[in-house]
DNA sequence: CTTTGGATCGTCT
DNA sequence: GACGATCCAAAGG
């Protein structure tokens, strides 16, 4: 995952004041605001600042851990689930990722992979995680934190930009499921 | 293994 | 009118 400091911080959506894009991030803390970007992909951050304040963070990576076939319809298309393991029949698929092995850590191991194994798109902007009455529940079950867990750079920001290097990502070490680089340099 | 380019369009300048 | 909090696949070494 990776912060994103409102207007404290070059690289986020919310540093030049309030639009019609970023307004979920002025809201209240606990929804999620989705973005379009790169003409096809959607990204999902948690709002975690008070309302007016436009802090938040970015959903880089997650562990998928049920519902492995609806996240591989959602990420490859219907007939996708029968690659799961332990589903049935494999399917004879057109593109070439779907013939390969099906590996869990191609489902959620990018914020633009996790948004569509989770069907999150533009209408999932603004849904309140704590009430999850959107179907959409930020919870807790339990699993301890990394300790230490490891810290970089943020990924994918422009050159120049005045945070670039700030460390502001965090991940846990050696999983698979974290999406660039799994080393601090 | 690393590098490169294409896809594709909403958003803000 | 330029570019982006990306992903994928093909080409190159």
């Amino acid at each position: 995952m990776e912060a994103y400091r409102g207007s404290l911080d070059a690289a986020s959506h919310a540093f030049r004041g309030r639009t019609r894009r970023n307004a979920t991030m002025f809201g209240p803390p606990g929804h999620l605001y989705v973005y379009f970007t790169y003409g096809m992909h959607f990204c999902a951050n948690v709002v975690c600042w008070p309302e007016g304040e436009a802090g938040a963070v970015l959903l880089r990576a997650l562990a998928p851990l049920s519902g492995l076939e609806e996240m591989a319809e959602g990420r490859f298309g219907v007939g996708a689930a029968a690659r799961v393991p332990g589903s049935g029949q494999v399917v004879l698929p057109a593109r070439k990722r779907e013939t390969a092995p099906f590996r869990p850590q191609d489902l959620c191991s990018g914020p633009a992979k996790l948004c569509q194994a989770f069907g999150l798109d533009r209408a999932a902007d603004g849904y309140d995680l704590i009430s999850g009455h959107e179907g959409v529940a930020l919870l807790d079950d339990g699993t301890a934190p990394p300790a230490p867990p490891a810290v970089g750079a943020r990924i994918g920001l422009a050159a120049g930009c005045a945070t670039r290097d700030e460390p502001w990502r965090w991940w846990i070490p050696g999983d698979l499921n974290v999406s660039g680089p799994r080393t601090t340099r």
